[in-house]
DNA sequence: CGGCGCATGTAACTTGTTACATGATTCC
DNA sequence: GGAATCATGTAACAAGTTACATGCGCCG
């Protein structure tokens, strides 16, 4: 079992669905620290169907190609239990922007602030799309739902993009200070 | 060309080095935002020699297994530099941590307490170590190094890590008061 | 002489991405 | 009729991890 398992799984669990639905929801709502591509999701949905922790649930055809909707097992469900309570393992962080600043000296500073200002626009941006996420869970009733671990989620989200948005203003500065005074390195704090 | 091979050509660009001392820099600096295994490193540091952007560099046999030392040549500092000015095309991330946050209504909050004490201890000790490179490179003469660039680095280390340990603290009184409080779920602010 | 640290290397495996093929329906 | 959207699936490839095999020298 993998993590892709796991993860439709947990999706499962809530409601059944396709695997076009899966990928739709792992791209919008884990898009900040999760990604899946339909080479996992169709392979997983097949082998989680063959070893009894998801089956197909009947629905009837309305439009577009037939969908193949899954719904959980109770097999599936201690399953998705018995993950949840394993120690955390995989914690995978790969930054190649960090790689370049760490190498910059071998580059125009010009080239750092054309990628820090990419990178700073793009956590622009999902900042902002944490903050609707946010709004709306906010405006529905908080019944007997997982809200409030949700909102936990997007708050890492939203503190973590901070943080990103922070060092690149410092780091931006770094660089244009540099750009104009390339000789003596950096301002003195 | 992948990412390996440019994180080694950044790598002997400084300096020439063998494939275990490759492994041992990219372990501790690049810690908390990179990560490379023994089975990438010595096919990338051979491939980089037949493409001849790397060259053995001869070296007098110290203790040891004889060290295959390389350095880069000017080609591979051409590349290096090509490289650098391209736009930073991946960001990688993956957080189970936040998965099991996403799901943690189908278990006990004592199991999340768990996760989070783990993830806690590891980001402080990461945060720990961060201050120590930090204030090493601050008793360095800063000369003609890359010593600012590399500060900018850690400096991200630290924010980041900080944000973590923010998110953890806050986590941690939630899950607290859902387990005292099941029925309510959780406290109002 | 046994274990540890240094050092290289490969094979098997797991994981993940991309491109492609297919096909139905809706909207313009 | 053509584009967009919904939908499934596979094959080829790329990337990455793990386990293993090998071997030297130093230290106690």
């Amino acid at each position: 079992m993998r993590q892709t398992d796991y993860v439709i799984l947990g999706l499962l669990a809530e409601q059944p669905l396709n695997g076009y639905q899966i990928k739709k929801i792992i791209d919008i709502r884990f898009q900040f620290f999760w990604s899946e591509s339909f080479g996992q999701i169709f392979p997983a949905l097949k082998s989680l169907a063959a070893s009894g922790l998801a089956e197909e649930y009947p629905q009837e055809h309305t439009g577009g190609r037939a969908a193949k909707t899954y719904q959980i097992t109770p097999s599936g469900k201690d399953a998705l239990i018995d993950w949840l309570s394993q120690p955390v393992e995989k914690e995978s962080l790969r930054l190649e922007i960090l790689l370049k600043t760490y190498f910059s000296n071998y580059t125009a500073p010009s080239v750092m602030l054309g990628h820090l200002s990419a990178f700073e626009q793009s956590h622009a941006q999902q900042l902002h799309i944490l903050g609707l996420f946010q709004k709306e869970l906010e405006n529905i009733p908080d019944d007997d739902e997982n809200h409030r671990e949700v909102l936990r989620v997007i708050d890492f989200g939203q503190k973590v993009n901070r943080a990103y948005l922070d060092w690149c203003r410092e780091t931006r500065d770094y660089f244009e200070y540099k750009q104009h005074a390339p000789k003596s390195g950096a301002p003195k704090e």
